[in-house]
DNA sequence: GAAAATTGATTGATCAGTCAATCAATAAAT
DNA sequence: ATTTATTGATTGACTGATCAATCAATTTTC
């Protein structure tokens, strides 16, 4: 290569974070590529230059969001010993500092809007969904049996998701905790069905 | 008045008719207000002659989202006779077939991130959850009593609009059956747990 | 004939995307 | 160690299209 090595991932770097500033302040994707380029530092043509249009630059951001969430899982679930051990901590990523932010919050419910319209987002979108199902059916299937788990896995998501929707409405700096809390007494009450019902002879062999 | 009277209300109706279409095919409010008119079948300038601007005529179809829910639970209401049958009578209302097709459900979606950047929309908003968790409260507060009522109606309105969420991302017909399921079997769980708490001495006096 | 309804034409603003032209860093040649 | 060639980085200026909003003029209704 002849320029400088790395100035391209730089900039491209500085973009999806300006964007991602821009997205979640307006709170929608009614940004220019001007005011994005602004925010990096660099002329709106560069912004074509690097990701070819506006569309393809907000993808980009996208994949961002869902990259660091997956890596944040990942490392969760590495402290994580038992099945409960890692419902918990899919849980704890989910409301992390790194997810659960306002300005995060926002930018996943434009990007879930924009999915109505965007075959693009609307893929990238059912790769979190399908990543999260297989995490949640994984834990919960020791505990529950196979079926139970799918079953239980699409409510969580479900549950999940809208607590995020919520946030947005609400006033103040998100509670993560009470939001986490909430979600464990669910599990707790599945698993506890659960339980029961081995009890009672309709388990697995 | 002059002209044909009520004439000035059917247009406005038609206009939100042709809106809540627009919208829902579109999956955003990139929508014109020529596109809106011309399905309604008038000139542009006519519906900023009745709404004033587009945004008024947005929030008046998303008043007319509204109201059309809280008809549908009050109707469901008032056939119901106990609290438990008033828990199912608001959640077959908020997935009966004029609030859980995709239209709607996309719509619906499209308000909510609108919220971020409108505040009449955020107000709107705002005041349907308000009635949803009064509802709840109502009804679960014979059974479990004030404070867990409240708790209970607050994840109970999130895991609500979390079946939403999912539902926009979902292919084919919406499943109101499994989706109400999926509720009341955790309404269940709650109610089985209140009851058992009972028991052990920790209920109201 | 007065009041409301309705429209066509227009305006002013906004943006995404394009393009031709420079700039700067490195590699190759001598 | 210069010089030269090459190539990516970067920009400013421009364009074509889109749209919300306005308003003066016309039609309809009572």
């Amino acid at each position: 290569m002849a320029p400088r090595a790395g100035l391209a991932e730089n900039r491209k770097r500085a973009l999806i974070g300006a964007a991602l500033l821009e997205i979640s302040e307006r709170g929608s994707l009614e940004v220019t590529v001007a005011q994005i380029a602004r925010r990096a530092g660099v002329s709106p043509a560069l912004a074509h230059h690097y990701f070819g249009g506006k569309d393809d630059l907000i993808l980009a951001t996208m994949r961002h969001l869902l990259t660091r969430f997956r890596v944040d899982v990942v490392a969760r679930l590495k402290s994580a010993g038992t099945p409960r051990e890692r419902i918990s901590a899919i849980l704890r990523a989910s409301f992390g500092p790194e997810q659960f932010d306002d300005s995060t919050v926002n930018t996943w419910l434009t990007f879930y809007t924009w999915a109505l319209s965007s075959p693009g987002a609307a893929r990238l979108l059912s790769v979190y969904h399908r990543r999260l199902r297989r995490n949640l059916v994984h834990a919960f299937r020791d505990l529950t049996g196979r079926a139970e788990a799918e079953r239980i896995a699409g409510a969580l998501g479900a549950y999940i998701d809208g607590v995020y929707l919520r946030e947005v409405l609400r006033s103040g700096p998100p509670d993560a905790g009470a939001a986490v809390a909430g979600l464990e007494h669910y599990v707790d009450m599945e698993l506890t069905q659960a339980e029961n019902q081995k009890f009672s002879g309709v388990g697995a062999p």
